[in-house]
DNA sequence: AATAAAATAAGGCAAATGCCCTATTGCTTC
DNA sequence: GAAGCAATAGGGCATTTGCCTTATTTTATT
């Protein structure tokens, strides 16, 4: 069974390079470099039959973290492992919290990004010690994650936010209805509202989007 | 220069275990071998000299994640490795808070061994893939760690963690059916099965319970 | 080799959802 | 006092979901 790979990078000769390290393991099958986010969203349009993307972070058009959401976003199957020069905590929990499955740097011998693939494609993460060390850090002080993030201003009405809540538990549009002393039509509406509002088109999306603005 | 090691574990059969790995290199040394966390901390109030401990957490007296806790407090410069058989969430984030460097299980090779030894030695974090995956979902989802003790067992095969993962993005039966190359009645009877697993009756449901235990 | 457990697939059907339309009421804000 | 907005409410309709049944194939496990 080979694994197909996309490299996603703007900087030519640097994706050549980690091509050239993929090239060392025959069943690893490079199936395109994309230029920027843009570009590989467009190419996985045309097929999205890829196992695993290698991404690079600082990119025109479109960056990798929001690349990153995007695909997780349509193709959730298909792992990313982040490959970068950098390594600040903000890119680091930005990828995390956008869906990255890895987190390696451009520098990694042929060796350890092979051992990488392998162990994303069966359900780990790849790391490299110094990237552990700094999730972990995150991990024991999370007040300093909430200064690593600006977030966009949504404004919800106060009902919205508590239609908002009824939704996030599950509850349908008529339980909701009996649970406000609404009719279940401006249930509807308030919910419709709530979609525009959070540009997404389902219960869940939009419960997503809340938890993510600290809505809910 | 040698690497000081000591390990701490009252399997005295699993002990010697991984005193047979680290002897495959010269270099480690193999200071002494404690029965449990009261006793390691006695045996650094003799002789505080060391540069590594290997710790296993179920242990009686003193559990490893207590020891770690009082050994960082007390000898901050020591780094500490926890390495144990298992590897529930309880564990793992305790074992950070408590300010362990590293996380291996087991069964690890004595190459992986020593190479998180080493990597820890030099500022790293020596973690398996499975729970640098672990310490991930964890980032993403604080919410999970709030309730980390009352956690029941779910047990979800990876096929359903699958399709879980993508249903939590808002897919709908056909889109995840085309993202995983199946048919859209077997995404339904996934989603069935489910559901009778975390007892819920919804998309939003199914995926609150998934994000609560940290399955996603 | 035998048995069990997962994974695969399909059909049916009532209920729920997402999205379009219109409409009234009350409260601000210019 | 007009314009705008939030909240309320209803109808219509295609699509999706949740739940039931049945059945074959694959993959472990013994």
């Amino acid at each position: 069974m080979s694994v197909r790979i996309a490299i996603v990078d703007d900087k030519i000769f640097l994706a050549k390079a980690v091509a050239e390290k993929l090239s060392f393991f025959e069943d690893f099958k490079l199936k395109f470099i994309a230029d920027h986010g843009a570009d590989l969203l467009t190419k996985l349009d045309e097929n999205s039959n890829i196992d695993l993307i290698l991404m690079d972070i600082e990119m025109p058009v479109l960056n990798g973290i929001e690349a990153t959401a995007l695909v997780k976003q349509k193709y959730p199957q298909i792992k990313i492992i982040m490959l970068t020069v950098f390594d600040n905590d903000e890119h680091i929990f930005n990828a995390i919290k956008a869906g990255a499955d890895g987190y390696l740097l451009k520098e990694t011998s042929p060796d350890i990004l092979e051992k990488g693939i392998r162990e994303t494609l069966s359900g780990g993460a790849a790391m490299n010690p110094s990237i552990a060390m700094r999730t972990l850090k995150l991990l024991r002080n999370p007040e300093s994650i909430s200064n690593l993030q600006e977030r966009e201003e949504i404004s919800l009405s106060s009902r919205e936010v508590e239609v908002l809540e009824q939704l996030s538990k599950g509850l349908s549009y008529t339980k909701i209805a009996e649970n406000l002393f609404l009719s279940p039509s401006t249930v509807r509406k308030h919910i419709e509202n709530i979609y525009k509002k959070l540009q997404v088109h389902s219960k869940i999306e939009a419960v997503e989007k809340a938890r993510q603005n600290n809505i809910i």
